[in-house]
DNA sequence: GTCCATGCATGAATAGTACTCATGAACAGG
DNA sequence: CCTGTTCATGAGTACTATTCATGCATGGAC
């Protein structure tokens, strides 16, 4: 009858209108820019009519656009509604899952979103194995799946991208004071905090960097572990380059501020790898389409 | 948020549930069987509960099911009505659109339905080409697209499916009564027409009758014009075997009956093959989409 | 006015999904 | 019990959406 919508699409114009850009709304669904502005324009042609005024900077909807808008309020409404009422009616699944992370994202991001999920099936019993080695116990059997930005290694695991990791460059308040820091050039005066010694940690950073600003890093604080490098960070031992979810908590304290927010490092994407097996299918399946509900927000990306 | 439901599957949910059979669903929906059972799969294991009660021969929902229902019948309302706003707000297409098909399917149904686009598209002449050999005009830049039961045979032309072409056999009332035709091997004994002098024409219905029941046809009264096959038939002159659209008016005032219902010849599928060519494209598309939105019932099958 | 940064469009290659075809199993009617 | 439907399943395929890598235009700074 129609063959004239198509839901993702509509959820793309739903958002973009929201965020008002397509860069935006790329990230907030988690895709790329590119693949918004296809789907647009998909989109467009599919409806034969313009829906977005592209002015340049700024972007607003047509009249039609402003319709469709409208019916895609009531329609996401109604379909977020019903799917609702068939996550809450779902069998429970009863029985275990084994679940895998790496200390710092499990401990910090995983755990705050787990107790919804286990509050909802109460059924369900879940061990967290939290580790920097995931990659061997999953092969033992002793997980089911994990939640980790490895690349795909292994073709016996189902990937399913969750979120983009960003990372950010912060120090304490009273640091950033103390060496006046304003661009990135000037980190090289200071003591830089890293995961290894020879500071390789830090090339994300500088790879983002435009040419003419880079900093010629040369203090290098070695900390083998992130939990520990935030805390000193905190404390004013110098800046850290960190996965932004890591530190959530602490740049809405204040305990430490973000630096040269125009600058973003490469992005990970963290995934969740299934073990293709039968007897815990059914509740990976649970967890997994739990975990992509959340916003990317709720990650810090 | 969601990527919970998706809305193709939703649509063959939807019309699955009013049709209450998943064979009928998938004529309705120009799919295969197949497709719907897979959809249905997908669709329920998505949800996380069964939806639908297979009881043998029927099938009712559940109480999910139910519910599901509902949301998809507001769902399915808005979308519709956004859609019909969007087609009655686009652009109008000006300029020539040059349309074949073959006689049959372009005088009969075809005319039938391109009142109301002509109507609704008043700034768009079409030229229409009714003959048995289209592919010769399209090549000579003489068409833009043709509809027909092709094989994909060039590259260059874009094949999008409009709907199954089935077959009848059928026959004038009196006809049935005078040779007392039940079962297809009464077939045997009395006239029949066809296209060709061999009678190969037939071969697409003696495929379908179940081994025993094979009726030897030797009488052929070959006509090599399927009205005029029409019009013999009616008058009496023997049985025929034809596409359904092309008899439609006939069933319906009972000029002829179709013969054996249960006995399904294979099915030919009509597609539109649209030349790519920039000039045309918009106006190709109007129409393409335009067709499509017409369900299957109205070609018969 | 020129330069640079940012935001969107475009095109080719790829990955992932949904369809079809060909079977298989279960159930009803003769 | 056999025959004919009706739905399920699996392998192969075609197609669609996404990404990556660019190109183009606009708005702001100097």
């Amino acid at each position: 009858m129609d063959a004239l919508l198509d839901l993702p699409q509509l959820r793309t114009f739903f958002t973009l209108a929201q965020t008002g850009s397509f860069t935006a709304c790329a990230r907030r669904l988690n895709r790329t820019q590119s693949a918004v502005s296809h789907a647009m324009a998909r989109l467009e042609e599919l409806a034969g009519v313009r829906l977005l005024e592209r002015r340049g900077r700024s972007l607003g909807l047509t009249e039609e656009g402003r319709r469709l808008y409208q019916a895609c309020e009531q329609v996401f409404a109604t379909l977020d509604a019903a799917s609702e009422d068939l996550r809450r009616h779902q069998s429970l699944s009863k029985g275990r899952l084994r679940v895998g992370a790496t200390v710092e994202f499990g401990s910090s991001i995983l755990m705050r979103h787990m107790q919804p999920f286990l509050a909802a099936n109460p059924d369900l019993e879940i061990d967290f194995t939290l580790s920097h080695d995931l990659l061997a116990p999953l092969l033992r059997d002793d997980l089911d799946l994990i939640i980790d930005c490895l690349e795909h290694l292994l073709p016996s695991l189902k990937k399913t991208p969750l979120f983009r990791e960003t990372y950010v460059v912060a120090c304490a308040p009273a640091f950033r004071k103390a060496h006046r820091i304003r661009v990135p050039g000037d980190l090289g005066r200071c003591p830089v905090l890293s995961l290894d010694k020879a500071g390789t940690w830090w090339n994300r950073f500088l790879m983002a960097v435009p040419g003419r600003d880079q900093p010629q890093l040369e203090r290098f604080i070695a900390i083998d572990h992130i939990r520990a490098m935030i805390h000193a960070a905190a404390e004013g031992m110098g800046a850290l380059l960190v996965p932004r979810y890591s530190v959530l908590e602490e740049l809405e304290r204040g305990d430490l501020v973000a630096l040269f927010p125009a600058i973003r490092p490469a992005e990970d994407r963290f995934s969740i790898y299934q073990k293709k097996v039968k007897a815990s299918q059914e509740k990976q399946k649970l967890l997994t389409r739990y975990l992509q509900g959340l916003s990317p927000a709720e990650f810090g990306s």
